[in-house]
DNA sequence: CTCTCCACCTGAGTGC
DNA sequence: TGCACTCAGGTGGAGA
């Protein structure tokens, strides 16, 4: 379920936590999670190891040893990654658990099991779960141009385009609805038909609603991050997504939800036009 | 190649 | 209380 701003709210979390922890010990589920391995070839790749960064691609993790070896985590719709206190007691779909030589764990849950897993051994060039990624919104290179050439003869909506990972990386249903609001463009707007104006609002909208996402959801999280909640979202920040029938904040029109590329979206029919 | 559908999973919420 | 049903923030493969 995370979309880009949980991901990189569990990498500044997180993270900290990790960096300079050594494995002691790993208990690995042979249950789908593990996209490239095993569980005794990942307990063999990471016990002894050091983690000596994490960083994020899309709405991936990338957790860097001190070998070089690479582990890739994709959360999916309701992965969750996490340190805790060895000996917390653990909740069900616990299917990763690595025993850190601090005395804590790093926990992967994941109860309908969409998100996986990879490990490379350091200079394996398989770029496994983050391959086909897009540029970052924050990347300077996403301007009118790059959307032009990459969306601009496409006859499917907008929303789609928003949700395509190979054109920006880590939007998701949530925050592509929410830009869509800011940038006043309906949803359902075929990309060949929007116009330069439209493609400049959406160039602003995209880094700056998911810089906002980031920030508000970096301090609502934190049972999140702890594992005691499933709920990754403080809603209140949201302008239009969750809120069909409820009043559009711009002009007040009551915001309408209908399925879009097969996803759930809301829109305001008045302030977000094609 | 594009587009729609659907499978992959479990849990939460709703209505009867 | 229980049951049937719908929906969910992601991805990728099948088939039209």
């Amino acid at each position: 379920m995370p979309e880009l701003p949980e991901i990189e709210t569990v990498r500044r979390v997180v993270g900290p936590q990790l960096l300079g922890r050594t494995v002691v010990s790993v208990r690995a589920a042979d249950n789908k999670v593990l996209a490239n391995t095993t569980p005794d070839g990942l307990s063999g790749m990471l016990t002894g190891r050091r983690f000596a960064s994490m960083g994020r691609r899309g709405k991936a993790l990338v957790l860097t040893d001190d070998l070089g070896g690479r582990t890739v985590i994709r959360f999916g719709m309701t992965g969750q990654l996490y340190v805790c206190p060895r000996g917390t007691e653990e909740e069900r779909h616990t299917h990763e658990v690595f025993f850190l030589d601090d005395g804590t764990e790093l926990r992967y849950v994941d109860p309908r099991r969409f998100g996986r897993i990879w490990h490379f051994r350091s200079g394996e060039t398989d770029t496994s779960g983050i391959e086909g990624l897009g540029i970052e919104p924050d990347d300077p290179a996403l301007d009118s141009g790059y959307l032009e050439a990459r969306i601009g003869r496409r006859g499917t909506t907008v929303k789609e385009a928003l949700l395509d990972q190979s054109v920006v990386a880590g939007i998701g249903n949530i925050w592509s609805d929410e830009i869509l609001f800011e940038a006043g463009i309906c949803p359902l707007t075929p990309c060949r038909e929007l116009t330069g104006e439209q493609l400049e609002r959406l160039v602003h909208a995209i880094p700056e609603k998911i810089a906002f996402a980031v920030e508000s959801n970096a301090v609502s999280s934190g049972d999140y991050l702890a594992g005691k909640s499933r709920k990754y979202y403080d809603m209140s920040p949201l302008k239009v997504y969750g809120r069909s029938g409820e009043a559009c904040p711009r002009c007040g029109t009551a915001i309408v939800r209908n399925t879009v590329g097969g996803r759930s979206t809301c829109w305001c029919p008045m302030c977000q036009t094609r």
